[in-house]
DNA sequence: TTTGTCTTTGCAACTTAGTTGCATTTGTTG
DNA sequence: CAACAAATGCAACTAAGTTGCAAAGACAAA
C-alpha cells in the first residue's frame, strides 16, 4: 500500500481499499487510457466488473481521471460535406442543453508538428455553451 | 425521389433503394450528427434496425458520412494530472497498429474564438502514425 | 479494541447498442 | 423478362455497462 495513493485517496474523501489502491498503481503505471477490462486482467487480486467501473467512476467524480472515447458503441451519423481530408469538422457538446452543434466555418488548422508523430486526421470536441444557452 | 439523391447513390455504385433516399434525405436535413435511433424515428416507412446500420455502413464506405462519437460506451480511464483545466491532452489512435497514445508535450491552444459560442473546454483526437510505426 | 454506521464489494439479473446468419425480396444489367 | 448480386427482415446473439440487494469491510468514536 503505496503512501501517496493513500493520501490521494483521504484528500479525495475515499476509503483506503485494497481494491482502489491497486486501480490507482494500474492506471499510473500505464500512463495512457486503459480500459475496466484492460485493468481487470492486470489486477493481481481479482476485483468484480462492477466493482472497478464503481471505483473508477468515483475516482472520476474526484477529478482524479478522465474518461475519453476510444472504441465508442453508439455512433452519430452525419454527411462528410463539411468536412476535410485531414479534418473532421468540430463538434460543440452544450454543457447547459446537451446538444451537439457542427462547427463548420471555425478554419481551425491541422496540428501536425507534433514530434515524433505523423498526423495525417484531427477531430476536435469542444465543450461550453451554444448560442442558444448564453 | 430526390434527382441528386439517385445520383450521389450511383456515383456510389449503391443501388438506389427506398431505404437509402431517405436515410440520405434525413441525414441532409438534419445537418447535425444523429444515431441509428434518431434516424429511424424520422423514417415515414419503418427499416429494420439491421437495415439502417447497414445503410449507414455502405455510406460510411463511400466516404459520404462520417461516424462520431457522442455518447459512448466504452470508455478509456486515464489519470488527469496530465490535462489542464480547459483542456484534456490530445490522443492519437496510430492507423498501423491501433494504439492509442498520449500527447502531453503539445503546448495546443485552446481555440476559444468561435463566434457564437462560448467555448470552455477542447479534446483532440489525432489519427496518424505513432513514432514506432514510421 | 470494540461498536456502530456508512461505504464498498460481489453476485445475478438486466439494459442497450450494435452484429451475425440466413432465408426472402428487390434492383439492375444484359 | 430472366438471372444474379445486393438489400432487407427477422431472430438470436454479443458486449459494455448498470442496477438492486445482501454481505463484508473501513474507520471514527467511545
Amino acid at each position: 500500500m503505496n503512501k501517496s495513493t493513500e493520501n490521494i485517496l483521504k484528500n479525495s474523501k475515499l476509503r483506503n481499499t485494497q481494491g482502489r489502491t491497486s486501480i490507482l498503481e494500474i492506471l499510473t503505471k500505464a500512463g495512457k487510457p486503459i480500459t475496466q477490462e484492460q485493468i481487470a486482467v492486470k489486477l493481481k487480486k481479482t476485483l468484480n466488473k462492477t466493482t472497478i467501473y464503481r471505483n473508477l467512476e468515483s475516482f472520476l467524480k474526484a477529478g482524479m481521471v478522465h474518461r475519453v472515447f476510444l472504441n465508442q458503441r453508439m455512433w452519430a451519423y452525419e454527411l462528410s460535406h463539411n468536412c476535410t481530408e485531414n479534418q473532421c469538422h468540430p463538434h460543440l457538446i452544450c454543457r447547459k442543453c446537451k446538444k451537439t452543434t457542427c462547427i463548420t466555418n471555425s478554419n481551425i488548422p491541422l496540428f501536425d508538428n507534433i514530434p515524433g508523430f505523423k498526423i495525417e486526421r484531427q477531430k476536435i470536441l469542444f465543450e461550453g455553451l451554444c448560442p442558444g444557452c448564453q
